[in-house]
DNA sequence: GCGAGATTTGGACAGTCGTCAAGAATTTCT
DNA sequence: AGAAATTCTTGACGACTGTCCAAATCTCGC
């Protein structure tokens, strides 16, 4: 049998995909790195190698493309930013508590990660552009939308009331509140963001409570 | 005196001065639909150039920098974008009008100017990483939240309520709504699209008469 | 219609870009 | 330890960029 001398081969085989892989998403984070620090328009391969302990040949060694690059670090994009208020749906036994420390990691992320937030916007941009960031744009979007109502649908739950709109338009309010607090913020409009800091918990309750209730509200469709 | 004569010569001076004029204007056009069309990470002088009736020479005639270039291509922008839903205000005489001629507006106007609207969220992004562009960013956003409020506030005197949140919350709420909307529609996600614009007259509700009312009514602080 | 000034052209420049390949350096296997 | 395979460096390439400039063309008052 070649069993046993194929498992041994597999097994090398897949200690070097291992070791390849690792390089890969060693390589991703820095050019994650990069695009948050300079944007899409400004990143050059030599800057992202500049940033990793290798030179910038190696990325081609690694990556077939220039695209491939970014789109894996896209990818490493999303396994940081999608779970961010799992801890806090997780956590909250009352409503006011988790509007609380919803409202808190809202602006702490927004402040902490505002260079890659930044990215992830820049990116999403560029998707309206060049048609081959799209999937993986509309995927990450996919799961930033269920995040947000994972929020608002346990919200509603422990407040007894009912969301007001759609997941995808409860995502993309909020979305537009934290799109414009990033604008502010690198600008130094310390007293707007703060203005929206105050005012977010009453969207918040907007979106479960005030008006119409919204008919289907169910998850995604 | 000299009054006859200068004023000949200032006849001259500001025929030519308006002949000047007249060519920025008209190459910031070009400037305008080339960045429509490929973003600002692709829109390179000479692509411009293709994109009026000159050569690439002529741009560092009437502009002094690629800056310069493009800054002036944004304030053409601003004159187009910044009255768009004038009319649906003054037009309207009841809110059940306003609200649809409202809706009807805001996909009308997704759908026909969808480059240009992208362009918009280019620059918008760029001015996250490039601080040049960001005095210019922010006061177009600032009449486009002006328009936004025009509307709401509008709706509210119409539906004799008040609205629910801040002028500036009104603002990024909606554009989030259409931003999600362009992104969908050039996607050609049009079912998405569809559900947006039924539940946009929802959303307009919410933001005038769901919920706990706003504080401050008036308009900017 | 002439001539001075305004306007436009097209090429040259110094950089930078993504990509690639040849060879050095390193690791891994026997 | 030596051989084989890998990983990495370095330099080169053609294409493209923003900028500048000398010369060609055009405009318009006289």
């Amino acid at each position: 049998m070649t069993e046993a001398v194929e498992t041994k081969q597999d097994r090398i085989a897949r200690r070097q995909v291992d070791k390849f892989e690792g390089r890969r998403t060693q390589l991703a984070v820095a050019t994650l790195h990069t695009l948050a620090e300079l944007g899409y328009a400004r990143t050059s391969l030599r800057e992202i190698a500049q940033n990793s302990e290798f030179s910038h040949g190696v990325l081609h060694y690694y990556f077939t493309d220039k695209r491939d690059l970014i789109t894996q670090a896209v990818r490493q994009y999303e396994a940081v930013c999608v779970t961010r208020y799992d801890d806090v749906v997780a956590g909250s036994t009352t409503a006011e508590q988790l509007r609380r420390d919803f409202v808190n990691t809202f602006f702490a992320t927004l402040k902490a990660d505002a260079p890659l937030h930044r990215l992830w916007y820049d990116l999403r941009n560029q998707s309206l552009f060049d048609e081959s960031f799209r999937e993986d744009v509309l995927e990450i979007d996919e799961h930033r939308e269920a995040m947000i109502w994972r929020v608002i649908s346990r919200y509603a739950e422990l407040s007894g009331g009912e969301p007001a709109t759609s997941p995808v338009a409860s995502y993309v309010m909020l979305d537009g509140i934290f799109q414009r607090a990033l604008l502010s913020s690198l600008s130094g409009m310390d007293a707007q963001v703060a203005q929206l800091e105050e005012e977010l918990p009453r969207v918040l309750d907007l979106l479960v409570s005030g008006g119409t209730q919204f008919p289907q509200a169910t998850g995604r469709e």
